[in-house]
DNA sequence: ATGTAC
């Protein structure tokens, strides 16, 4: 043994923390998602690791993840601290989604205070923007975000989906994104000091990310504003906006959630995939699952392995128009097979192991008329050369 | 997931 020893029996507390997986022998959870709640349940202060049925590895730490800790670890929560996912009624007169999916705005444009200053998704900025930050409010960002205009499908709790105002047929907005460039830069300061390692000093950070966590919140708010003038109607208040990366001071020690969202008593959008459906569930989830339930469906394969198998088994226009009716806006091809619905895993058995866990209960499950990811660049799609926006990367 | 570097 060639371990350097430490002194750990001088420790105050040296008991290995518990790693609890909410997911049932169906569902496929990658070894190197578990090895990696295994590592974080090494870390110094770590008391428990909830993995939620959703879990996938990430960049050092898992997706889908509850870690709670006496000690704060920035990198737990990552760059995109804030991100969430919030869910907007919206009405229409009609809803056919060829029509509405040439109407999305450029969400790669962020509201600029001066050109657009007489832009009306302004009206839900009230007051200061959070640690005055401007720069990319409205985009929806990359990789997983989008916003979804939402068909309400079937109500699976009545009472419930009759408290939210929700019928089978209403439409709904959904909008996952989070703090942009805000957040990555929060995160940056702390790594290029610290590493992986904890906050020097936790308030310091937290105030930093208590700004992000609203921030991208707002931005949330800007989208379906965007969107919802763009369509022909109103903006309105969520009925739902859960986080799903973020650190909270809970019970006396601080809970990180990754890819998890709060799970205590609130409603949850669990995202299905651009062609499959969403649910939305009320979670009651207890302290066993660090008070927490799954965000989404969760990939099934990495970015790079959808990317290989997606140009083999799919066309660009069966990804753009999807099984269920929908279609996907997204002019960038690499990214629309990197979010192929078949590089998740199924989101039904997802919110099986939330039920079977007891950790949530469906109220409605919505399908997808339009997904917006980027903007479309002209829909006619030329071949064109293979590659030539560069098809490296890894996350 | 991100802005930036290659």
């Amino acid at each position: 043994m060639s371990e350097h020893h430490l002194p750990r029996e001088s420790l105050p507390s040296s008991a290995p923390a518990t790693v609890t997986v909410f997911a049932s022998p169906a569902s496929w959870i990658e070894s190197d998602a578990l090895t990696q709640c295994q590592q974080v349940a090494a870390l110094d202060g770590m008391i428990h690791v909830a993995a939620m049925p959703d879990l996938h590895p990430g960049k050092g730490a898992p997706i889908g993840a509850a870690m709670a800790s006496t000690v704060l670890y920035p990198f737990l929560v990552g760059s995109d601290i804030g991100c969430g996912i919030a869910v907007f009624p919206i009405k229409l007169k009609r809803a056919v989604p060829e029509r509405l999916a040439s109407r999305f705005p450029d969400l790669d444009r962020a509201l600029d205070p001066e050109r657009d200053a007489d832009d009306p998704a302004w009206v839900v900025v009230e007051g200061d923007v959070p640690a005055g930050h401007l720069e990319g409010l409205g985009t929806v960002g990359r990789g997983n975000h989008f916003v979804e205009l939402a068909r309400v499908d079937t109500i699976l709790d009545a009472g419930h989906a009759a408290r939210l105002g929700l019928n089978a047929g209403d439409l709904v907005l959904i909008v996952h994104s989070g703090s942009r460039g805000l957040g990555e830069r929060i995160l940056r300061a702390h790594t290029e000091v610290h590493g992986a390692g904890a906050a020097p000093d936790p308030a310091a950070y937290l105030a930093m990310h208590d700004e992000a966590v609203r921030w991208g919140s707002l931005n949330r708010r800007v989208l379906a504003a965007r969107v919802a003038y763009a369509l022909g109607a109103e903006p309105s208040e969520p009925i739902v906006d859960e986080c799903h990366n973020l650190v909270e001071v809970r019970d006396g020690v601080y809970l990180h959630r990754k890819g998890a969202a709060s799970g205590d008593g609130r409603d949850v959008l669990v995202a299905g995939t651009r062609g499959t459906a969403s649910y939305l569930v009320a979670a009651h989830a207890g302290p066993e699952a660090n008070h927490s339930v799954a965000h989404g469906a969760g990939r099934k394969m990495s970015r790079a392995d959808a990317l290989r198998r997606g140009r083999a088994k799919h066309t660009v226009e069966e990804l753009r128009r999807t099984p269920v009716g929908s279609l996907v806006v997204c002019g960038e091809r690499q990214l629309l097979f990197e979010e192929a619905p078949t590089a998740y895993k199924r989101i039904e058995q997802v919110i099986a192991d939330l039920v079977e866990h007891r950790l949530a209960t469906p109220v409605v499950s919505t399908i997808p008329l339009v997904t917006y990811k980027t903007p479309d660049l002209g829909s006619t799609s030329r071949p064109g050369p293979r590659g030539h926006r560069g098809a490296r990367g890894r996350s």
